[in-house]
DNA sequence: TGTTTTGGGTCAGTTATATTGACATATCTA
DNA sequence: TAGATATGTCAATATAACTGACCCAAAACA
């Protein structure tokens, strides 16, 4: 049998914190910019899957985000009354809200972006293609993407 | 000059949206069994860089969860008041704690681990040892190690 | 058509986790 | 011995989540 190195848990407990500095440490580059807006972490990662599914419905937003239905719509009143967002009636089935970006929400992503985008840049630029290609394989794994 | 397709700005974004996602996963797994210790995220990560960094001290947990000591001390009041942890006077300089994990700790953490590291298991056993080499050095990288 | 289900919104109360700021104590270091 | 450091603690507050109960409008179904 194949002696799997890197099945061992030592490997496995190693990506488990790492997962958690990474995670905490992209989430936490933005967080002087938010707060100019008096926006937390939670309207970060709305915002930034609204660019990423725009028209996305609400309940296609709250299975990303996986929160209550009240927890989100705080944020969503907070992003709508800072004009950040705008709420579409479904196009086929209007029971439904497509959110949107709007043009102000457009340039606070892009301000977070540009932020949040260095770390990951950073990373990637001093690793070969190759190793980001698989990189971005075991990810989706573990997300089961 | 080389197309560097993988640090185009979508790849970055996806990046971010995915290790939010893996970051999530991850870490509510377990969440049911901390849920019968009446324990909580928090006291899993402290759990996690206990075992991980055995007799570590105060300062070390501190910079490594980048949370406040008041916060922290909420944590680790629960988990000795839990007997899963202990503190030990520092050796060389008494005015430090360093901290670990006993039997019932370790019991804990392991019932944990097991729950946590399927999710990387099953992602790892799919991928080959290149594969794991590369995820492992893109993640440092990201979190500067 | 009438009934049920679904998508979304909201009120109220609570919990978990973090924050800021102030202060106390013991111990180390210069 | 004076100051710096490591830790602990009190109190108040902020942020982000939760549960549970209800509501309306629109879609789906029988």
């Amino acid at each position: 049998m194949r002696d799997l190195l890197y099945l061992k848990d030592d490997q496995i407990k190693d990506f488990i914190e790492q997962i958690f500095y990474a995670y905490r440490e992209t989430y936490s580059d933005p967080k002087k910019i938010l707060k100019k807006y008096s926006f937390g972490t939670a309207h970060h990662r709305a915002i930034h899957l609204i660019e990423r599914h725009e028209g996305l419905t609400v309940s296609d937003l709250l299975s990303r985000l996986k929160i209550t239905k009240q927890s989100l719509n705080r944020v969503l009143r907070d992003l709508i009354e800072n004009k950040t967002i705008l709420l579409k009636k479904g196009e086929i089935d209007s029971r439904q809200r497509q959110i949107y970006l709007n043009e102000k929400g457009k340039k606070l992503f892009e301000e977070i972006f540009l932020e949040q985008k260095k770390r990951i840049y950073n990373a990637l630029k001093s690793s070969d293609s190759d190793s980001v290609l698989k990189f971005k394989n075991v990810l989706k794994k573990i997300i089961n993407e």
